[in-house]
DNA sequence: CGCTATTTTGACCACGTTCAACCGCTGTGG
DNA sequence: CCACAGCGGTTGAACGTGGTCAAAATAGCG
């Protein structure tokens, strides 16, 4: 990691879909006077699951996943953060360790703020409070929905249902079809949908031979995003 | 449902297991104003998953079983709430309906605070937000717990993890042995692990058989709970 | 160009589901 | 009073999804 020029939050292009989107310029100086900023390469680690808690994370651009990991070794990927979200604050209120390790995917500026700090602004800005809840709300939805799918859902739906969330966050519409924005392995789509590597490649054989989807430059392309819908309803 | 008879939250029991434990004298004055309390029989729903959420639940005592159903009409219990929970919090902000089922399998009292009372309280007391933020970051911790299991262990290590859990939250030590003091169907067992009724009843069998557990009058008895922990670790 | 990591395919196996039948208990109506 | 339906629990047998293991093909990289 590699720290970058400071700049103000007042100015930063993602400011406003963070949780300080209305915060006031009061409350912006003193994140300023806080915070430290640094880029991230593919492959490098945030902070590991189990480690102490130090402080939360913004991020200002990139991808980094986020994954527990079981005691024979075994990841499964919570989320894949991106602009605007927010790292370790599971963690901010409980005193406990890292609960999941953050791995860098692509090219990355976080902005870090030491935990006292951040408690602080919290403590004098209910507001900023209120958007962290809805924030952990959010996650505690999505949570619980990945928890409903893994006990009651086949695997081949939790891919389908995994390709359609991807596409919302990475897609991108061109000529007919949605280009996924994300470079993704068959062992990563494994751990987000908890399966083994076979069965992801197998899903992916099948669904290309289909003609539901393809592949470009090692990037999914979705073709039929209908059918993908169907699948998820008809349960097989 | 039936209403009981107010008293102030000052003189509540259960206050101290709350998040209102560090709450001023003004504050309990403000939330005496905007509660009422209710009672509920087993069997009785608090609320359904998919109805709008209206306001906020806390638990004064008893027992009442959270759960999502799924297209299929499966359900998945999430958790077994207790005196001091709080229920319905995590919808609150985020203008989302009930995502789950709350209903009662223990005669419980409820308070129940109108949405816009709590929001009002929350802004003017930060505290009481960041004890609501800790209760929301456990939540999360142990619904991702949870989608780890399902992911990567099996149904005999969920089950057995999910009798040391309750172990933790109704386990009563006398004679050597554990008893929980909570009522369960072998359909809530199966609920709560993932998992069919017949592979519970199975799972339920075995380890009666082994001498692991035993049941009086309904009630399920921990008889060698070292032999359970060791059951998580080895895999099988 | 060789070496390693990732992807792919095949064969086999097991865990857990599904389906079906049966038991014991409780409540209900003729 | 007994018959019988209904429900929760229990057990057995068969099936299938998805995991495991092994081996080959392909891609990535110094």
């Amino acid at each position: 990691m590699s720290k970058i020029k400071e700049l103000s939050c007042k100015f930063c292009s993602s400011l406003s879909c963070t949780i300080f989107s209305e915060a006031s310029e009061h409350e912006i100086e003193l994140l300023d006077g806080c915070k430290t900023t640094n880029r991230y390469r593919r492959g490098q680690v945030v902070f590991y699951e189990g480690t102490p808690l130090l402080g939360i994370y913004f991020i200002r651009s990139g991808k980094i996943k986020l994954y527990k990991t079981s005691e024979d070794g075994k990841q499964q990927i919570l989320r894949i953060a991106v602009t605007g979200d927010v790292m370790g604050h599971s963690s901010l209120f409980t005193n406990r360790p890292h609960l999941m390790t953050a791995e860098v995917m692509e090219e990355t500026a976080i902005c870090y703020v030491e935990k006292n700090g951040f408690r602080d602004l919290l403590t004098h800005n209910a507001d900023i409070a209120v958007k962290l809840l809805a924030r952990l709300s959010h996650e505690i939805i999505s949570a619980e929905e990945k928890a409903l799918d893994l006990a009651y859902e086949s695997v081949r739906v939790r891919f389908v249902k995994f390709l359609l969330t991807l596409k919302q966050s990475f897609g991108v519409y061109e000529q007919g079809a949605w280009r996924l924005e994300i470079l993704l392995s068959r062992e990563e789509i494994a751990q987000a949908i908890g399966a083994t590597v076979e069965t992801a490649v197998r899903l992916m054989s099948e669904f290309r031979a289909e003609g539901w989807i393809s592949e470009e430059q090692k990037r999914v392309i979705i073709r039929n995003s209908e059918k993908l819908m169907s699948l998820t309803e008809s349960g097989y």
